[in-house]
DNA sequence: TACCAAATGTAACGTTGTAACATTGCATCT
DNA sequence: AGATGCAATGTTACAACGTTACATTTGGTA
């Protein structure tokens, strides 16, 4: 059994694999990519998934059940996520202009907001291209 | 086998059903809930929730895996829904001020949206109330 | 009537996520 | 060193969400 360095970092081999890709990762994506570095079942994954995402490390991405490293230092602030539906890649962004949005009509309605989920998809500069670029 | 008024509305059942219900629902508890009016598998309900949700007249929470019948007919709109992470009740807004820091943001970034998904969660009024109000 | 297309039924399966509980590694105290 | 306790890990089973593939029924229409 492969156990003997675990001790070190379950978490930091998931978040070294995600980085890697340029892509969103479902955790079982990540189980079977790690499979040969001891991490041996969906629980590890999600275990290593839970802490990266509560020390600000990754995201989710709600609407592919699926997994993203965190591009910036930017934690805490409300993250936007661009996500080509054609070829895949994610688009991180933190926008003052949408965050102000949000708090202004949650202050209207008295809401109290504690995480927000902003996903838009569509394509990106690549794939949408109306003219030839290149 | 009650599949003689089949014909005229599985999704119209089920649109009814989820009329009655002010928060999100599961599609397995749509399932449950319709198994006497003749609705026996997931595969039916699923059916009935793609067809609804192409109509534009029920959304998908995808942060909760789970559907709501939409509650006016600004449909095309990018609905901003507020979650109650407490009391479960979900409320539907369309919000310019946040679509144009949307599409301030995509504009900028060159990305062409086609569908964005916003969810804020966090305490209705009636979940957070700071002091006493009744 | 004969045929076709759309809606529905049925069963099995795939993916995502969690629960419950046993085990192991490591630090600390005596 | 030995005892103790906690946090991380392993293992198994299961729950929840969603899809695929294919058979059957229905209603309209040539």
């Amino acid at each position: 059994m492969p156990a003997r360095s675990a001790r070190i970092a379950h978490a930091d081999r998931v978040l070294e694999f995600m980085k890697c890709q340029h892509r969103p990762i479902s955790a079982y994506e990540i189980l079977e990519a790690l499979r040969d570095q001891g991490i041996t079942a969906a629980t590890t994954v999600y275990r290593a998934l839970d802490k990266l995402q509560a020390t600000g490390r990754i995201n989710r991405i709600e609407s592919l059940n699926a997994w993203t490293a965190c591009c910036g230092p930017r934690h805490a602030e409300t993250p936007v996520f661009e996500i080509c539906d054609d070829c895949g890649i994610v688009a991180e962004h933190v926008d003052d202009d949408v965050a102000r949005g949000i708090a202004a009509l949650t202050t209207r309605s008295g809401f109290a907001p504690e995480r927000s989920v902003i996903e838009i998809h569509g394509r990106c500069s690549d794939c949408h291209e109306d003219g030839p670029t290149s």
